[in-house]
RNA sequence: GCGGGUGUAGCUCAAUUGGUAGAGCGUCAGCUUCCCAAGCUGAAUGUUGCGGGUUCGAGUCCCGUCACCCGCUCCA
């Protein structure tokens, strides 16, 4: 086992991390040779091998023989692989588009965030500004300034006169006393300023190239302020593609950026042809892709990456049980696999960060690891989260059949929205910290600068078969021994080169074991089994190397 | 998206005011070698991130671009 450190902040650096995923083929940036392309990697032998042996450790202790429940039953979890291109309305059901393709403004103080199309303005002047129809198109003409006194957030320009007629607070210095009419394109209304003169006001849709430029002089709709906006950006998290030979809005399609929706449209034929029955899990493994707008810190925030969801459904009233029982369930399975100590934290979230279908639950917390780049602080891992009915329910909406989709219970005929738990996990993040985790630099050790302290279980080379020197038969007995344990090991073998350099070329493969066949091995059928982290020797029988990895490194 | 920095062999780094792109390590081959990147001999490796410009001549100066790093921003 790995003796985890408290803080690696101060003791491994990530520029060192990254050189060696390089160097020994752990990770490479996708496209090298053209340049890179920002946000994208690729595993290297090592690499591809490590993200394998954590997914199918997920895979292992997630489908094959998932955890008992709280109950002390085993519990239910099947698997999907669902498609990455869905059908749009998938996106626009789960919330994914509507909010997301069109130009958004954010307030900064209040991280409250619109459609820029949204914005309405009320313009009104205390010398009489707009009372006269000759002015009013002067100032549309752009020919006059007039600085916005307050903005609204509203879907027409009849709910942002009724929002700002409504509002006295913040119509102050003026009152409103009456509407004066329809405009071509707005609404004016007429106001008394707080000497009883008339001013007439106007209220119009924010121009969006106004907006674009002068954004630091349009208040907050939701605080009154200047200058706490940002511009007006499209947020596009989604990689658009076409689907068809014919690229235009109708054969639109979208690249997942979540396994999840995948589990939430086949939940129905799930549960009709698997015998399964609240509570019971759905569990994919899969590509996700987000256009993130900052990718950044090697592979933490990639464009293209890779999930491991659980969408465990169950009935509403016992969320909160299902909630403590996912969190600390999934926060030991990744101490299991290495990540043991003080690099591991479980945070719960505030109500405030929230997302949209889980304001109301029964809670979302992350599973975070000390990165060597976040330290002091933490990124996450894995999100467990309440996403209630939220997802079952929209998309019962969206196709039209409403109710009729809810689950009935077998037993008691109830019928409802299973809500449910979502333990989502990064499998590349994941490999991420284990790689940190492991990442060890040895400064008194002969040889090498660094080696990697994988756990058996994660280690991409389960072990390494030497003939001591290259020639008196020994070649022979350790390619005999290699092809034996290569059937059910992931196992290396090299003659070449001194011993030392091999063990050191191991010890930053983070093999845990190298068995050297030398001159004793013809005489008494004994070789040498070298540890990893001690470097020191035993020597075992020959026929006993498969039980012993058998007994260090599992099946 | 904004500001700053960096970019020479797989790695670490050299290269005189602008004047023939090199070294060590690693890698590979052969020999040697009975336990920790050991020794000997030899070999391969670059349009100096990419593209323009200035110049008789650019790794070096200028512009653009790409990637990475740091700080903001962003991260439903």
């Amino acid at each position: 086992m790995t003796s985890p450190t408290p803080d690696h902040s101060s003791t491994k650096s990530m520029d060192d991390i990254v050189a060696l995923c390089r160097r020994r083929g752990f990770i490479w940036q996708s496209s090298e040779i053209y340049g890179g392309i920002n946000g994208f990697w690729d595993y290297g032998p090592l690499g591809a091998q490590l993200k394998k042996n954590l997914k199918d450790a997920w895979w292992q202790d997630i489908i094959k023989t998932p955890p008992a429940g709280p109950d002390g039953n085993d519990l239910d979890i099947v698997p999907v692989d669902c498609t990455i291109i869905m059908h749009p309305k998938v996106w626009e059901a789960s919330g994914h588009v509507g909010g997301f393709n069109d130009p958004m403004v954010d307030d900064k103080e209040t991280k409250q965030r619109f459609r820029a199309d949204h914005l309405h303005a009320l313009f009104a002047e205390n010398k009489g500004a707009f009372d006269n129809p000759q002015t009013v198109q002067a100032w549309r003409d752009g020919r006059i300034k007039v600085l916005p006194h307050l903005t609204v957030v509203a879907n027409g320009i009849g709910e942002a006169v009724a929002m700002i007629k409504g509002n006295s607070k913040s119509l102050k210095p003026f009152r409103y006393v009456e509407d004066f009419g329809d405009l071509e394109d707005g609404y004016a209304i007429k106001l008394v300023d707080k000497d009883n003169n008339t001013v007439m006001g106007v209220v119009y849709p924010v121009d969006q190239e106004i907006l674009k430029s002068d954004i630091a002089n349009y208040p907050s709709p939701f605080t009154g302020k200047r200058g706490t906006l940002t511009e007006p950006r499209m947020f596009n998290l989604m990689f658009v593609t076409y689907v068809g030979a014919l690229q235009d809005e109708d054969s639109k399609a979208y690249l997942r950026p979540e396994t999840a929706q995948g589990i939430f449209t086949q939940f129905w034929n799930v549960v009709d042809t698997s015998r399964v029955k609240v509570p019971f899990g759905i569990a994919q493994v899969g590509k996700a892709f987000r256009n993130e707008v900052t990718p950044r810190n090697f592979t933490f925030r990639s464009r293209e990456f890779e999930q491991m969801e659980i969408e465990f459904f169950i009935r509403p009233e016992t969320a909160a049980e299902w909630y403590q029982y996912w969190r600390d369930t999934r926060y030991a399975w990744w101490q299991s696999i290495g990540l043991a100590g003080a690099n591991l934290q479980l945070r719960e979230h505030d109500k405030e960060e929230l997302s949209h279908y889980a304001k109301e639950g029964a809670g979302v917390c992350d599973v975070e690891y000390r990165f060597p780049f976040t330290a002091p602080g933490f990124g996450e891992l894995e999100g467990i989260a309440h996403r209630s009915d939220f997802d079952l329910k929209a998309h019962a909406t969206a196709c039209g059949k409403g109710e009729k989709m809810m689950y009935r219970d077998p037993v008691t005929n109830e019928k409802f929205f299973p809500h449910v738990i979502e333990p989502s996990a990064g499998a590349d993040r994941g490999t991420l910290a284990v790689l940190c985790e492991a990442f060890t630099p040895t400064p008194g050790r002969a040889g090498t600068q660094y080696m990697m302290r994988f756990t058996p279980r994660m280690a991409p080379i389960k072990a390494a078969i030497f003939p001591l020197v290259n020639k008196d038969g020994m070649p022979e007995i350790a390619d005999k021994l290699y092809r034996q344990l290569r059937y059910k090991y992931v196992i290396e073998t090299d003659a070449k080169q001194s011993i030392g350099k091999r063990y050191a070329r191991m010890d930053e493969a983070g093999t845990p074991y190298c068995f050297t066949i030398d001159g004793e091995t013809a005489a008494n059928q004994t070789v040498t089994v070298r540890d990893r982290d001690t470097a020191e020797q035993s020597r075992i029988n020959i026929d006993q190397v498969e039980s012993f990895l058998a007994e260090h490194i599992g099946s």
